[in-house]
DNA sequence: TTTCGACTGTTCAAGTAAAACAGTCGAAAA
DNA sequence: TTTTCGACTGTTTTACTTGAACAGTCGAAA
């Protein structure tokens, strides 16, 4: 009680150190003793602050979301046309997934199929992606710059067609990270759905 | 040479029995000896009609493509609405590929990784398909239906999200067939995003 | 309250042996 | 000449075993 910062600052050693390992090797590969040695901590004092491995890797993920929030809502706050604020949302998701991936995560030999307890973390977020998208288009359509056939429909439409694109490259990759080359790729696909979409629902 | 006909008869009779079987079974759990179990011919026979187990899959889904490619032939050729066409074309295109999943190579955890022959096969047909499309686009620019911004890039960017949407839906599935509910949303997904896109593309 | 050495039960990876398989060949039937 | 197939081979897959590595526990100590 007496040293909570303090307490707060391990645990975010910890998180970070593990970010660190995970981002390079994936989940699987990372052991509990490596990240020990990287905060100069014995693996036991690790299961003080996280009671599981699972725990820890989902600090990691929760931490990596937040701040992609956080970074959207910036946006959000900008004086700019809804159509470019959706435009720089798509750029900035791209980052963030960019670093998921690595994370091994999201590939598609990853763990995410086995380990269903990180499901619901992605699931949970899908949410909050949902929201951030439906005020940029609530924005568009007060201020005449869209207007949707089906408002409720679009967000999702376009989420999961962002997210389908992304599927689609990974299945390419051979679970490991993203190449330079696939991930220019990705990134002209998206913004040239992305600029579908707008047309989509622009108000004409 | 004398029994041609006879020749190309049983050489269907292989397809058609490799094709039940494979689609039940996938690629892997299917033995060259059930095959030709199946039509009543010792296995070694079956080798006369087709070098290796390779080129037996291959046929198969050259077939199927070469059926959906017919298929959609025939809706090009109907006097309707381009916008209409291509509404058909993606319902079509979704019957053929729920066979090809069953077929075990559409699947994520599928031979698509190991196996880069069968990649060609499906690069092929990819560029069949982004012909057809571009077909329906230009034929609903001369009829001052359609006005895209970029008409190159659209047809592709239009595959590549009706693929991606697909890639996604199969990642929930655990390398089995689709079941019918999850058909029926991506469908659903699908002809929305198909509706998302003919507005961006459509002549204001 | 926080740390950790020493411990346990489980999971995973490397190795192995046997079975199943794709593909061959030469002889025979049609 | 065209088509069939039994008997064969070398390779791949699978089922099983074993030792090591691992996640997670606990009680003592700082």
């Amino acid at each position: 009680m007496i040293s909570e910062k303090l307490s707060k600052e391990k645990e975010n050693a910890i998180i970070n150190a593990a970010r660190k390992r995970f981002a390079h090797y994936g989940f699987s590969k990372v052991t509990m003793e490596e990240i020990a040695g990287d905060v100069e901590m014995g693996k036991a004092s690790l299961y003080y602050y996280f009671p599981t491995k699972d725990d820890l890797f989902r600090a990691v993920i929760f931490q990596e979301q937040n701040e992609l929030k956080k970074s959207i809502e910036l946006i959000l706050e900008k004086p700019k046309y809804a159509s470019e604020k959706l435009r720089e949302y798509v750029e900035q998701r791209m980052k963030f997934f960019r670093i998921l991936i690595n994370l091994g995560t999201l590939s598609v030999h990853s763990y995410f199929d086995t380990k269903s307890v990180f499901k619901k973390l992605f699931l949970d977020f899908e949410m909050v992606e949902l929201d951030l998208i439906k005020k940029i288009i609530d924005e568009g359509k007060l201020k005449n710059e869209f207007n949707p056939d089906l408002p409720d429909n679009a967000a999702l439409t376009f989420l999961h067609i962002l997210q389908g694109l992304r599927c689609r490259v990974l299945r390419w990759t051979k679970g490991q990270s993203l190449d330079d080359e696939t991930h220019k790729i990705l990134q002209n696909e998206m913004k040239a759905a992305t600029d579908f979409f707008i047309h989509g629902i622009e108000n004409k």
